[in-house]
DNA sequence: AGGACAAAAAATGAATGCAAAATAGCCGGT
DNA sequence: ACCGGCTATTTTGCATTCATTTTTTGTCCT
């Protein structure tokens, strides 16, 4: 016996194949997406609970669709749900984010090997470029903006991949620790981020001679010492940090 | 004292920071459960409507629950929501698989990588184990039998890796392509066959020896070539195939 | 006869209502 | 006065209901 369901037909029809799907329509996703943003932009605190009521007349809508967004954040990962007990913000142990770091380590390591088999020049000018840019802000001394441009570099090397299933889930494990690199810099320590850099100008030499098991390598112990970084800062928060300008 | 600051408190009670969670209770998850195995097992056809009104008799649940569970299956990219016109199942089409495969090498890749910093000698010996039964599977030529091992092998090793949300992730993609794996049995090929074995006697190798970097090539290559034959097997399924049973 | 339009039917998306569980507030016991 | 049990209120989970949208069917016009 096939299909128990008669007649669901209609095998045509096979709009968008996109990898993890974001559903910007439909009311119910304007609604994900900004509870999200909410969340992950750190408005409750962790392991808080997620008011009901109150988050549906801040969006002026019924229990319904919010409810449906916090099962989505529940598989995301973002929130728990504790039966009878309702939602509460996740509460990142330092095991789940040393797990999460790997994670996306490994996600990351095979970004580069995809990349090195389908990058363009353009794209390895790109990133250059960017490298520059970059080592400018740490000359600079400049915290925030050699982040941001870290980070820049990073997506394009998983945007090089060409695999928008990877894009996805890196999203989503960034989205994860995002709420922890906002409320932590860790890379404070001068000696680790030159560290960093040299690294990346490790990356960068595998990336221009396609060398995809090496980048793999590089790219997993550079998010390791990383990961390394951040929970020791996160262990001991008073490092030699002086205050931004 | 009582809380002035209404709910945002308590602190305390970090239940279980799972890795990516199942929530088990709570009929809502049973439900979820239930559906996904329903769906993964195949018993929708492929880009078909999911009946919402059937199915819920079907559980004897209302629709409230169910659609719930659909939000959270589609965020897991089983099916796909398309606005006012209700759920799909996913249509995988072969650039979705290949993706798919590749991120799936990926993930085990760092498992195996994972693997080589904790994996204990009993651990060890008990791959080993399954991979002479493999072996075994191999020689009596029967295909279900090492397939089931050879699965419970790269299962052996993402556990090994001690890393739950990195388990939760595999598991995650092993349920999209688990349709393809069950309509479709690669590998049918006798070399590819062969090559394989071989390839798992290197993983071995490499797992005994703690060869990280190593077994994570070896095994994103592995995982590569099953991708390769998977895709040729599905672009033109008539190979030296017998009808089964 | 074929296609286009329109109305009916069904299904989706969201809101509301209701039972059960949990939290809190309260009272009595020691 | 402190602790434990009991009741009231809030909150959660699910069912039901309502408004739109889509899909189907029937009819009419070319």
């Amino acid at each position: 016996m096939k299909s128990t369901i008669p007649d669901t037909g209609v095998p045509i029809t096979p709009p968008a194949g996109n990898g993890g799907d974001r559903q910007e329509a439909s009311l119910h996703g304007e609604i994900l997406l900004r509870l999200r943003d909410y969340v992950v932009e750190g408005n409750i605190a962790e392991g808080a609970r997620v008011p009901e009521r109150q988050l549906c007349e801040m969006l002026g809508i019924s229990r319904t669709p919010l409810r449906e967004a916090l099962k989505v954040l529940a598989a995301e990962g973002l929130i728990e749900l504790l039966p009878n007990r309702g939602a509460r913000v996740r509460q990142l142990s330092q095991r789940d984010l040393e797990e999460l770091f790997d994670v996306m380590a490994g996600l990351e390591s095979l970004a580069g090997r995809l990349a090195c088999e389908a990058i363009t020049d353009a794209e390895i000018t790109a990133i250059e470029q960017l490298h520059y840019e970059m080592y400018g802000h740490y000359l600079h001394r400049d915290m925030h903006g050699y982040f941001q441009t870290n980070q820049r570099i990073h997506e394009s090397i998983v945007a090089a991949a060409r695999n928008e299933t990877l894009k996805t889930a890196y999203a989503n494990f960034a989205g994860r620790i995002r709420r922890v690199r906002y409320s932590a810099n860790f890379a404070r320590k001068r000696q680790r981020w030159a560290e960093a850099m040299r690294e990346h100008e490790a990356i960068l030499d595998a990336l221009r001679r396609r060398a995809g098991s090496e980048l793999s390598d590089i790219l997993f112990q550079h998010l390791r010492n990383k990961r390394t970084a951040a929970i020791e800062h996160l262990t001991e928060p008073q490092e030699d940090a002086p205050a931004s300008p």
